[in-house]
DNA sequence: GAACAAAGACTAATAGAATTAGTTTTAATG
DNA sequence: CATTAAAACTAATTCTATTAGTCTTTGTTC
């Protein structure tokens, strides 16, 4: 391998991932991407294809990063309810820890920002069987797609600062995810 | 007035929506716009001070169309479970009906794309009283909260094209708020 | 050990889009 | 009819992503 290479593209997601939670996504601009890796910006064509390219990058490194954040809440001990609810905190710790790269992975419209559709099934199937253990087998796709909806609607609303009118919000998020539960145990 | 005024705001707003919506807002040209509106790109700016400012109008304006669309739930007859549900299902349709600004309107970081809040709150206020008529006036703002990020998070989810295993989308809509309703019912 | 190949970086140029500067047109008003 | 002010226009600027073409570095091969 001629001229060892002076990023990669671990370095490339990570610094673009650094750059658009300190900045927002617009504010992405190559030619400083390029300057914190130590290149010039034509060069970091021999990594990604495209800016759309980086950001479907981040993307898939979001929702690896989220499953990585929620996965232990799946092998601790305890009640359905418990596990279940122990996901929902690290899930929401997850967005808070990354608002705006969290956003951005769930935000787009654009089919070649979206992350590979196989891997997102798979990631989610051992979800569905805890959540089968309190529906039944039957209900349990769509029991977790409303609690995936809960969750992932609640940070949402916090991210984008729609939830503003006071109150505790941690509280709130864990009394309607209880409710959810409850309103789904037979 | 000297000079009559080829377009107005609201044809600008009209406009840029329909653009946002049939191509996406990476897509919304301001030639383009310019185009359309039959003037050439400097003459928008006698109108917008930027294209920030006029997206942050397109979004002011889907908060007012998601309160117009929800509205009619509120004065129907019914117990207030079918009322909320009436709502949620109005609140849906429409995000069915304008996938790419509803999306918009709720993914702004970006502080100058916010809406004004205290319009906001306002709008919210009718329907935290009809969730008090389950949940009791104490729980009524974190009950409220949560049931907006289901219909949120369910909403953004499938515009997002993540919820694509099959089964019955409807179903698991009307489903899940149900369950959520039931959670909170003392 | 010298020549080569290939990846990767660089400089220079291009193109697309938002925005600004400065000027001209239009029609209501006195 | 002259004035005036809003609104439009043309021309120029700037900022970024991207492409073209060239040079550099190092592992491989004879």
């Amino acid at each position: 391998m001629p001229y060892p290479a002076k990023v990669s593209p671990e370095s490339i997601v990570q610094t673009a991932r650094a750059m658009i939670e300190a900045e927002g996504v617009e504010r992405l601009l190559l030619n400083q991407l390029a300057d914190k890796l130590g290149i010039k910006p034509p060069s970091l064509y021999r990594h990604v294809s495209s800016k759309t390219d980086l950001l479907r990058m981040v993307n898939e490194d979001t929702f690896a990063g989220i499953f990585r954040a929620i996965q232990p809440a799946l092998d601790r001990p305890g009640t359905p309810q418990e596990r279940i609810m122990a996901m929902a905190m690290a899930y929401r710790q997850y967005a808070h820890e990354h608002p705006i790269t969290y956003g951005l992975a769930y935000t787009n419209t654009i089919p070649e920002l979206r992350p590979d559709e196989a891997q997102q099934e798979q990631a989610v199937l051992p979800y569905q069987a805890l959540v089968a253990e309190i529906t039944g087998e039957a209900q349990s796709l769509p029991a977790l797609r409303g609690l995936l909806a809960l969750m992932h609607g609640f940070v949402m609303l916090e991210l984008a600062q729609q939830l503003r009118r006071g109150g505790d919000l941690d509280a709130a998020y864990i009394q309607s995810v209880q409710a959810y539960i409850r309103g789904w145990t037979p």
